[in-house]
DNA sequence: GTGTTGACTATCG
DNA sequence: ACGATAGCCAACA
């Protein structure tokens, strides 16, 4: 088992299945860290340019992406969501369709 | 040990 | 529906 917070933040990241998003606040919980929502969002910022994890399935609870608008990935997360079948109205995301929660 | 920070969330006007 | 405010929690200086 993890003992490192953000190690288990990556265990949960990988759970999601394609097409799908989870909110700050889910992962948080489901990595064990009560509501640290933020601390997830903080762990994500850190993850290196070539990693494999989907962390663009990580979306805030208002159905949009967290990132800053300068933030270059802003616009990349929105395009891999959107081939992944995440519709995307007005900048928003449905969560009552596309919301994943185990 | 103390205070600040932040890819958050719930509540209020 | 939208912006401002307060509350939360781990990392960092």
């Amino acid at each position: 088992m993890s003992n490192s917070p953000q190690t288990a933040i990556y265990q949960v990241l990988r759970l999601i299945p394609a097409g799908k998003v989870v909110t700050y606040g889910e992962v948080a919980k489901l990595a064990g860290l009560g509501r640290a929502a933020r601390f997830v969002g903080t762990t994500l910022r850190k993850l290196p340019k070539d990693s494999q994890l989907p962390w663009h399935r990580v979306v805030n609870s208002q159905g949009r992406i967290s990132l800053p608008d300068h933030h270059p990935s802003r616009k990349k997360q929105q395009d891999l969501l959107a081939e992944e079948g995440v519709v995307f109205i007005n900048g928003r995301i449905d969560l009552q369709k596309f919301l994943w929660t185990p």
